[in-house]
DNA sequence: TATGAATGAGGTTTCATTCAT
DNA sequence: CATGAATGAAACCTCATTCAT
């Protein structure tokens, strides 16, 4: 129900930056030259942040030379594209929690669950992908545009849910959609990576309110 | 019921990054010349960017020498730091919406909307902060510590209303309180700055989150 | 015998580098200001070092203002000529010892002594002369045209002292008397102000270099 | 027999300030430009002096980037090690003059002499290394240890001589070395570096009051 | 394809000196 | 006489990027 992570994504919706201008190795070192760069660049973004690591860190972290950086990217932004992009798949969790289908309630709750757990297992990634945002625009772009696929399709949950007759019929879906994934997205920033609580009652709190806001009736 | 802005504070809480090191001038010229230069530095930020913002800018734009900026401050972070001070009059609303006294409904829509109406005034300056806050740990602690105080007084004022038999007793106040200030601030900056909705609709949706989540019922 | 204090100095040799240039202060309160930039001088290029002192740090050192610095002065340089200057009356130690006339060498030990105490008196001074002779040309030719005028008198004396039949006649009086100076001179700087030794030892071993290497006969 | 040059020294003593920081180029290529920067230093240092020296002229003078300098070196203190580095084996002359071994006054006289021509040979670097070591207390400590080594060594020999009943035993073996040391160096530098004298005439003078100081009886 | 030395524009910072008050 | 704010030239240093090997 957050937005950062591309959990339960439909696949046909170009989630990253352009990545059609990078230059792509032909030979079967070049892969893994190019690979190690990228896991090179994640480990130094993460520990320098993306400001504070240079260029040529990177190349030195992969232990290869600098000019083989530029061989295969043209700035640090677009090896932080190639990182973000490594790290969807560890992302997509395997499992997409479609619960027991019908419960309202036990869907959000899986899918804040699921949420959070990969929110956590990739923290400073997200930390990094806020710190990007807020300093280039084409991030800050990338990020709006996919918080707005998912706030719009929880959106038309919302507006059936209200259809059904389950939730209160005076929200705005868009919104409430927006101001409740935000709020999950927000409080796994502030509360889950300082490690201030458990995962389990965040979940619940994050759930409850979720629940109570959207004045959700149980389904008996 | 925002975060970031800091309305209504207790007076004894050092609300800023130290400020110590900084030479205050000594005669009136040069408290006019500090002003400029502080005046200057938020023009430029706003324009620039924190990180965009070259230091040498700011002098130029406050028609001064640059060692002149070095007479008064010794980093970008510490004019920062000026800024916000500077700012804070601003931003502390005069009339705090004490609303009617006891309607806790009346209570959190005027607190939200008194926190949404601050934080667009500042806009560009919030922006600002969060920015710094990703970069520079002294200005996150400092949003943390300001973040931890307001929960800490929206908490209470759960936890009484709980006590009261008004609000869901099984929310955890703190957990609570963090994650529905949260979604307030965030819903600002994503939807608000960027103009995507009118304010009142903004108010409206967030506090009927506030209120069902709370499942505050109204004392009539 | 040493060579940069002044002592014993013949009144007719200008010893300091140029004044004339300095513009004197004309009421009481000029002169006690120009006094307390001259005494502040002093502390602070003995506490940095000259390279390491700031003008500014000058006047403050002295409660004044910086423009009143160049109202007496108008470089380091010339603050530290008046530095020097104001020095002298403290280098010239009082009894100079002329001992009792006669015995060659009590008048050899009794000058290393006095030479020895006044270097030690004004250590600090010392070591900022030699730095300010390697920086400064103009002190640099103050400083050789010092010791040259000591040379000269110790290598009379020495011409004398052959001609009496009393020292090596195979020495050539100047270079020899250049080289037995720049001894006594060396070895202060090298030993006594580390405090490697005490003070009568080091007078007992350059006395007897000197009487050794000059062959004297004790006048019995 | 004086202290600044290496002359003769012992494999095993650390002669230079610390070289450890500085790294060191893989290639060819690299080995020659940073040859190139330390022959440019030694140049820009001999022509302007160590402080006048900026930064910035040494890989103009050497035909390189500003840049360039900093791959190889962080300081201009560190580029004066690497000078003196390179100027030790020009220093060591190769054949110490260990005489025809036994008379003791022609050993003196022999290293008087080398000394003197190798500080004659690098008289520039000589003065540079005084210059820099009133300024920098790296510089002083290596200097102060270079020559405690000499003296020690020459006070050893010194004991001996006095064992074998050919020199003043009242005479304190380590401070004599001192004296006399420093006396041979002092006097290169003021009389040998700005031509008063000839080399002969120089090292006739400090061999003799070397014998003299020491009362040296010839072996004959 | 890989290397890593070389580049140099662009920023930061200091401090001697002036000058209006 | 005294003040101290203002000046700005001049040095410093970094790091993204190129290119010969």
């Amino acid at each position: 129900m957050g937005e950062d992570l591309l959990t339960d994504r439909p696949d046909d919706i170009p989630l990253l930056a352009d990545t059609s201008g990078m230059k792509q190795p032909s030979t079967a070192r070049g892969a893994r030259t190019r690979a190690a760069l990228v896991a090179a660049a994640r480990r130094v973004f993460e520990r320098d942040g993306f400001l504070g690591a240079r260029i040529t860190d990177i190349p030195a972290e992969a232990n290869c030379a600098t000019g083989t950086f530029y061989k295969y990217f043209s700035s640090k932004e677009e090896i932080f594209t190639a990182v973000l992009e490594a790290a969807q798949d560890d992302m997509l969790h395997p499992g997409m929690p479609h619960a027991d289908g019908d419960d309202p309630i036990a869907v959000i709750e899986a899918s804040n669950r699921a949420y959070l757990v990969a929110f956590l297992r990739n923290a400073k990634l997200m930390e990094l992908m806020q710190q990007v945002a807020l300093i280039d625009p084409k991030f800050r772009e990338l990020r709006r545009r996919r918080g707005a696929i998912f706030a719009e399709r929880n959106a038309r949950r919302i507006a059936e849910l209200q259809e059904r007759g389950l939730a209160d019929p005076t929200l705005d879906p868009l919104l409430t959609s927006m101001a409740l994934s935000g709020m999950v997205s927000r409080i796994a920033m502030d509360v889950l990576v300082p490690q201030l609580r458990e995962l389990d009652e965040v979940v619940e709190v994050v759930t409850k309110l979720w629940v109570n806001g959207l004045k959700l009736t149980p389904t008996s």
